[in-house]
DNA sequence: CACACTGTTCGCTC
DNA sequence: CGAGCGAACAGTGT
């Protein structure tokens, strides 16, 4: 599920639920979910608690009383949970953190392509790890400083994280639908005018997303979310929506409506 | 049985 | 060194 605005939404539900309460127990069920030792995260975790959250595209940053924070990747099949009876641990709640008011927190992953690790400072973090501003903060002028002279597609371009950090693969073709251009248009053959559309089609999407609360059901009746498969109709032409692979990942478009 | 899936990371080539 | 690319990772659903 989580692209940028679902992973904003776990961010207020975090807000809403675990901070402030100290953290008693932590019980992970595999540690491949863990990019360090589980020693390390029960010494910064137990005995503390969390005390502010930020987000960073898809990275949620816990931070805790100690300064050091608490790293989640909820990957493609994540998210997270708060419960009061231990009967109740979802399914999938690999990694579960017990909390003095005796309730629960779990990390749903089904898929286990999330993960938890450690950053002594989010900043650094976030530079090592080639992210870069969130794409929500990100101004027209760093986005065309971060698209530099990129030579391949420019689905591929946007869904990079070091980019505009928090762009998935739906939100690529809805932006991309949404500023009338082709998923596999070089960036070269782009004008300024068409670059500035896709920035805009991204604040566009992400704050439409995050208004609605990230429930696709609810978006605008001209999005290509709603059509976003083979055959589909296109909400602005009629046209057949075509699918095609762009960098390995299923790719929807409107072939009348996004030039090439 | 085959394939798809809203993501990241690794190893390889250029 | 960096960009680009394809495969790998793991589990469930159709």
């Amino acid at each position: 599920m989580p692209e940028l605005p679902e992973v904003h939404g776990y961010q207020q539900y975090v807000n809403s639920t675990i901070l402030h309460k100290e953290i008693l127990e932590m019980e992970c069920r595999d540690e491949r979910l863990l990019k360090r030792p589980i020693k390390a995260f029960k010494e910064l975790l137990i005995g503390n608690q969390f005390t502010g959250t930020q987000r960073i595209g898809k990275y949620l940053f816990l931070e805790t009383s100690n300064q050091t924070s608490l790293v989640m990747h909820f990957g493609m099949t994540g998210r997270p949970s708060y419960y009061k009876d231990a009967a109740q641990r979802p399914k999938f709640g690999h990694i579960v953190l017990s909390l003095v008011n005796d309730f629960q927190f779990a990390f749903e992953n089904k898929r286990k392509f999330g993960w938890w690790d450690i950053a002594e400072n989010i900043e650094e973090y976030r530079k090592e790890h080639g992210l870069s501003k969130d794409a929500r903060s990100l101004s027209l002028e760093e986005f065309r400083e971060n698209l530099s002279n990129r030579k391949t597609d420019i689905k591929k371009v946007i869904m990079d994280q070091s980019v505009c950090a928090g762009v998935g693969n739906w939100m690529a073709d809805e932006i991309l639908f949404q500023a009338q251009v082709h998923p596999e248009k070089k960036l070269a053959d782009m004008d300024d005018q068409q670059v500035s559309n896709v920035y805009k089609a991204l604040q566009d999407v992400i704050e439409t997303a995050i208004d609605n609360d990230a429930h696709y059901d609810d978006f605008p009746k001209n999005y290509l979310i709603h059509h976003r498969k083979e055959g589909g109709s296109c909400p602005q032409t009629g046209a057949s929506i075509q699918k095609i692979k762009v960098g390995g990942r299923s790719t929807y478009f409107s072939p009348e409506w996004q030039k090439k």
